[in-house]
DNA sequence: TTAAGTCGGTTGTATTTACAACGAAACGGA
DNA sequence: TCCGTTTCGTTGTAAATACAACCGACTTAA
């Protein structure tokens, strides 16, 4: 756990809350700490979902599964950032995703109702772990909000160029790295791989964006001032 | 106000406060009651949000739109119910949905740095309404992974199955009713009402459904002791 | 070095979808 | 009642997609 006390610092849960205070929080809350090989399972879809966890090192996906394996990445989960907080927020319902490590990680395994359940001694911070809990929470709304906006559009090139703009958006510039290979993008955009492919293929030839690797560049699109990604063409 | 203090007493954000401290309560929060026609636009995708709204009387729409006006309905809101608070809660976050008043609709808005910013003074409250909105958010988390189970099939077909087996399994029963007509169907699930009306008559005439308007029927569709639900064929 | 595995691009085909257009039924005023 | 509107189903066509198969570049381990 102290190898980790930075990275639990300086996570959005326990923002705002001194960091000689934390090991003392920690006890209150009664977190436990577990590792994961590479592909291990740390969260699966089914089982009741009684603990949220902070990762502390390494990488993991939320993914869906359907009953063929056709899988969906949610999202991403790197170092410092909370995951399942939702299931285990609304207790009695049961996780209907995955979490997998994507490297090998270490997790904090946290019960939300010590969270949630005010303890009346010592550790006055509860009531500030919560209101991080929310802003998380509506941080992740948030990003859910989004990806529904790329999956809604109807054409593969519109998802594209949705999703693309908005990563364009985020980092600010026209050129940028996404953490996706092409499977995984495929994956989290919903759409067949290679149908993917083929898509930023032509997209490259009309000369629209430009690419190589996770690395794309986006050229030239008008961005007019109302706001709407200039990814967006009227056909 | 006083007109709608039952709503107010029953909704989630307030479960917990007993009736007679609501008023200061609200007084507390500085909430303010507005109302809106038919069709009318309640939050505008673009703006800043700094109010979330709590419905207190008729219907709206959480809506996204693309630049041509294509529509996407993310949710129904019902008396009661919060909206909008995950980017009142994520501050420079402006909205990238529209509420739409699907009837003539009554709102209280409620600046949600009067909640996060507790008052020195007299009501204890701050804590309760925190916590429910906590689990409001995690609630929308979940529907909200549960819309995008939906749209990550790549079919019509297994998307009307995907979402209509929830139904099925959220009411307990085969036979149950959906909230939304066949267009609004259609932007729910974001594919074309024509296509999904025509899927649909096949399902019928292949017996795996039966429907009439807005009611539907799961017809013997085999439940495997798994919880997948039972709509998703290998086929 | 070889062999196996991963990753990304390409192609062809069958399937699925969007789109446009139309018509019937139900509904709601005037 | 009449007329306009909404809702839903149907059809045909063009477009987009999934799917399978294959190839070359690159990485990794034996």
């Amino acid at each position: 756990m102290i190898k980790y006390l930075d990275v639990i610092k300086k996570s959005g849960l326990f923002a705002g809350i001194g960091g000689h205070n934390i090991a003392s929080m920690l006890e209150c809350l009664q977190v436990r700490e577990a590792k994961y090989f590479k592909n291990e399972r740390i969260l699966r879809a089914g089982e009741p979902a009684e603990f949220m966890g902070l990762l502390l090192e390494g990488s993991a996906f939320i993914t869906q599964e359907d009953f063929w394996g056709n899988r969906n990445i949610v999202s991403e989960v790197i170092p410092g950032q909370l995951f399942a907080e939702a299931f285990a927020s609304a207790p009695k319902t049961p996780l209907n995703v995955s979490v997998i490590a994507e490297r090998p990680s270490a997790v904090l395994l946290i019960n939300v109702r010590r969270v949630l359940s005010p303890c009346g001694s010592g550790c006055a911070f509860h009531a500030i772990v919560i209101r991080n809990m929310l802003s998380d929470l509506a941080a992740k709304n948030l990003r859910l909000n989004e990806k529904l906006t790329h999956m809604a559009q109807r054409t593969i090139r519109k998802k594209l160029l949705s999703y693309l703009s908005s990563e364009a958006i985020r980092t600010g510039s026209a050129s940028f790295s996404i953490p996706y290979n092409r499977q995984q993008l495929a994956d989290y955009l919903s759409v067949d791989r290679s149908a993917l492919s083929n898509e930023l293929s032509k997209m490259r030839t009309e000369g629209i964006i430009s690419f190589e690797k996770n690395r794309f560049e986006l050229n030239g699109g008008y961005v007019p001032d109302n706001g709407i990604p200039f990814c967006l063409e009227p056909n």
